[in-house]
DNA sequence: TGACTATTTCACTATCTAGTAATATGAGGT
DNA sequence: ACCTCATATTACTAGATAGTGAAATAGTCA
């Protein structure tokens, strides 16, 4: 329809760089300005390595950008949407969240009663 | 600062529903309407398991609703926003396609020469 | 050059995830 | 009740990923 193949597998990418609580941290760090890899991942809480790999898959993934200076290795935002992304994220759990967590339907669409209350079964927690 | 560790990890989930290609076929597929299980796999081209797991996935992370019709389940968008968010992801990649696919930088930030063409070592292809 | 420092890479384990085939569940029709 | 269709769930395998600590690498300064 609209989009390749290849268009999507780079659209997946960048969604499931955000997709991980740590890669976030880094990412709402960065919000402020840029910092250097070391500071950046106290901040976010990670190990060395940990943080390292992480903001190695964000720059893969087009999410930050790098610069050196000195011995340092400073990061930053690549794109000027990001915090609108994530503001538009951000809605959508809210929003999400005023409902009961799973019930979320969209308009008109509701829950037959064979999946209400009646099989406990393994939900999938 | 401005969000909660649980809030955090909300988000990363939403995110990370959308971070395989084969969720984000069947959320394409479903920007038309609703459309039953059987069909919207058979669409997106999974197998009918997979597309059913892939399915819960992204019901559970508020991505989808779903509606019961006789033997058949309807999913559709659980959320108005997500055709803006798929937008801005799109013009994300866009953007970044522009440029060389690794070169990415924020505003003012340039790579140090060493980190170019010096060491091939294992890129992480 | 040589030591020092920030950062990245390697080796490893544990956890998670995608995909597939077979089976189970549940609703309708006969 | 039985049988059938649509969907969901369950093993199971293979591959990816997060996390950690030790070691290597790149850059700077004396």
């Amino acid at each position: 329809m609209w989009m390749s193949e290849e268009a999507l597998a780079l659209v997946a990418q960048r969604f499931r760089a955000l997709g991980e609580p740590s890669r976030l941290k880094l990412v709402r760090v960065l919000m402020d300005g840029e910092k250097a890899a070391g500071p950046l991942g106290e901040e976010a809480g990670l190990g060395q390595a940990n943080a390292s790999r992480h903001l190695q898959v964000l720059v893969d993934a087009g999410i930050l950008g790098r610069r050196k200076d000195g011995l340092q290795v400073f990061y930053g935002l690549a794109d000027p949407a990001l915090p609108e992304l994530c503001k538009v994220v951000c809605e959508m759990v809210r929003r999400g969240h005023e409902r009961v967590s799973e019930a979320l339907m969209p308009a008109g669409v509701q829950e037959s009663p064979s999946q209400r209350g009646k099989r406990p079964r393994k939900v999938r927690a």
